[in-house]
DNA sequence: TCAAATAGGACTTTTGGCGTCCGGTTTCCA
DNA sequence: TGGAAACCGGACGCCAAAAGTCCTATTTGA
């Protein structure tokens, strides 16, 4: 299935949201965007302090405080956001640059054969953005947000 | 990482191997594909039996069987290997035309919009040949295998 | 008739994802 | 100035899926 994890999942749906809530520029806390999101407050938290690691957001602290987005969610490529949570785009792990982690690396007869299949992955990836998966044309939302939600 | 499983990972190599074995017409046997790919005889016999179920390769039993590609390694895309492992190619499970798997089906913004990604993923894994990945042009591997091996 | 080899399934072990929770720090507001 | 709200960072335990192994049945050639 060539699955993700379930939180890189979960981060498209937070970000979309965190898209919809930050119409007025306000920030949205951790309860605010579970609620919305329909996933548990801890795993939200999870999240978001990983995209928050990754630049993806922004965490202010305090009261009053919450995340927001950086940067617009048609400006975050897809696999900036796969990136952040499952470290570098490969199908293997023994190409990547990495050695001493197989140990048939001096015998076996596809190394440094997936680079061209990993760079079209990526490419793929990075020609989508989360404003294009998740459904939210920016000007219809902001215009009427009691519509959408 | 988007990581392949292990078993997809021997299947390229076993696949290569037995190209390299099969330029007389010969079939190759576990034991021999397993010294040669340096891994361990179940697993190697369990890689094959799974390609064997999915049509890559072709099993003779009895005494001076073994297995035998069904079809030459450059006509073998790398996307039906990996669907004969970890099934239909598709990054996340709530789409690919499943229904019931997702608890927020209802209120999911992101559903229904993963389709054009999986497609690029696939058509990406689908131009990549076997042979391609293993290092074995076939008329060189055939003129001289004393020397590729 | 025996040995060699695949076919198919079941079983155990192990790994990593996943969800959760806790203590610490920061910031706002009364 | 104190308390509440919220993020930050890390650690812990559970569980499902992967991974590896093994066993028995069946087939085939010498």
């Amino acid at each position: 299935m060539l699955r993700l994890s379930k939180l890189t999942d979960y981060a498209i749906v937070v970000l979309a949201r965190l898209g919809h809530a930050q119409c007025g520029g306000r920030v949205a806390a951790v309860p605010e965007l579970a609620l919305a999101s329909g996933l548990a407050e801890p795993t939200v938290a999870k999240v978001l302090k990983i995209l928050a690691q990754s630049g993806l957001v922004e965490g202010l602290r305090g009261a009053r405080g919450g995340y927001k987005l950086a940067r617009k969610l048609e400006d975050i490529p897809l696999s900036e956001v796969i990136q952040a949570f499952e470290g570098p785009i490969a199908l293997t792990a023994c190409v990547d640059g990495g050695h001493g982690g197989c140990e048939s690396e001096g015998c076996c007869p596809v190394r440094g054969r997936w680079d061209p299949v990993n760079r079209a992955i990526r490419d793929a990836l990075a020609g989508v953005t989360v404003a294009q998966l998740a459904n939210t044309p920016p000007a219809r939302q902001c215009a009427a947000p009691a519509l959408t939600f």
